[in-house]
DNA sequence: AATCAGATCAACCGCGCGCTT
DNA sequence: CAAGCGCGCGGTTGATCTGAT
């Protein structure tokens, strides 16, 4: 039924040369992004439109932000992920200069890691029972846990938004505390839009606020581990 | 200096959605 | 209404880099 997207015989593979990139950009510029398909014919390029379209938006575009992520940044994917999930065209949406796929890789590499070793499961957002650093606890006593851990996401204007982000945030039984280390993870939003959010994705339709919607209501850095 | 393992990230692949015919 | 097409998305792969031994 469907086609494959291109030929793949003729067609140039794997890490693209200095050449192929200027190709590409001089072709952008002049003509626009678009027309994905007929593009590498019309610019000289031996790739498929896919190939192409994704080397401009992950590499090439003139405004993507190359480097390392800010702390903020990724305190922000962090509570975007925690509302929307694996989306990450979306996530990437919210961080200006960043691409999906850097977004991802960042968050594969990084952060879930991060989280697993705070005894965070970096799919739900839950804190999980034995936290990887502290390691399997004696069997024997298995109702303590050595971390003590509040995760929550609120909004400052109405608390019908901590619903269900926060619901499957949320771990409020900190068992019998040994060690003195509470991590209070909250997320605070400021105001209403992030509702917005909530309850767009809820509805599974994914397009979030505008841009200039989003300065109403940058957060900065999360509350994490106060 | 050589080797190995783990981390990183660019690129590929398959699928689904929306639009057009 | 069904089929075809183009595009965008998320998952995965594999090459390269980096640090440890």
């Amino acid at each position: 039924m469907r086609k494959p997207c291109c030929d793949k015989q003729g067609t140039n593979r794997g890490a693209w040369s200095k050449q192929e990139d200027q190709k590409l950009i001089d072709y952008i510029r002049i003509h626009g992004e678009g027309c994905w398909r007929s593009l590498p014919k019309a610019a000289g390029l031996h790739r498929c439109g896919k190939s192409c379209r994704l080397r401009w938006i992950n590499y090439l575009r003139p405004d993507i932000k190359r480097g390392n992520f800010a702390q903020d940044e990724e305190d922000l994917i962090i509570k975007l992920h925690a509302l929307l999930g694996n989306r990450w065209s979306l996530i990437a949406g919210r961080l200006p200069g960043r691409t999906d796929n850097e977004v991802k890789n960042y968050w594969n590499s990084h952060i879930k890691r991060k989280l697993m070793k705070m005894g965070i499961d970096p799919n739900n957002h839950k804190l999980n029972q034995y936290p990887h650093h502290v390691g399997p606890l004696n069997p024997t006593t298995t109702n303590s846990m050595d971390v003590a851990c509040k995760l929550k996401v609120c909004s400052t204007d109405n608390d019908d938004g901590v619903s269900d982000a926060a619901s499957y945030l949320e771990d409020e039984t900190p068992p019998t505390g040994i060690s003195n280390l509470d991590l209070d993870l909250t997320i605070a939003f400021p105001s209403s839009p992030i509702k917005n959010i909530i309850e767009e994705s809820q509805q599974k339709t994914a397009s979030i606020v505008t841009n200039d919607e989003e300065e109403q209501y940058k957060v900065p850095t999360l509350l994490l581990f106060r």
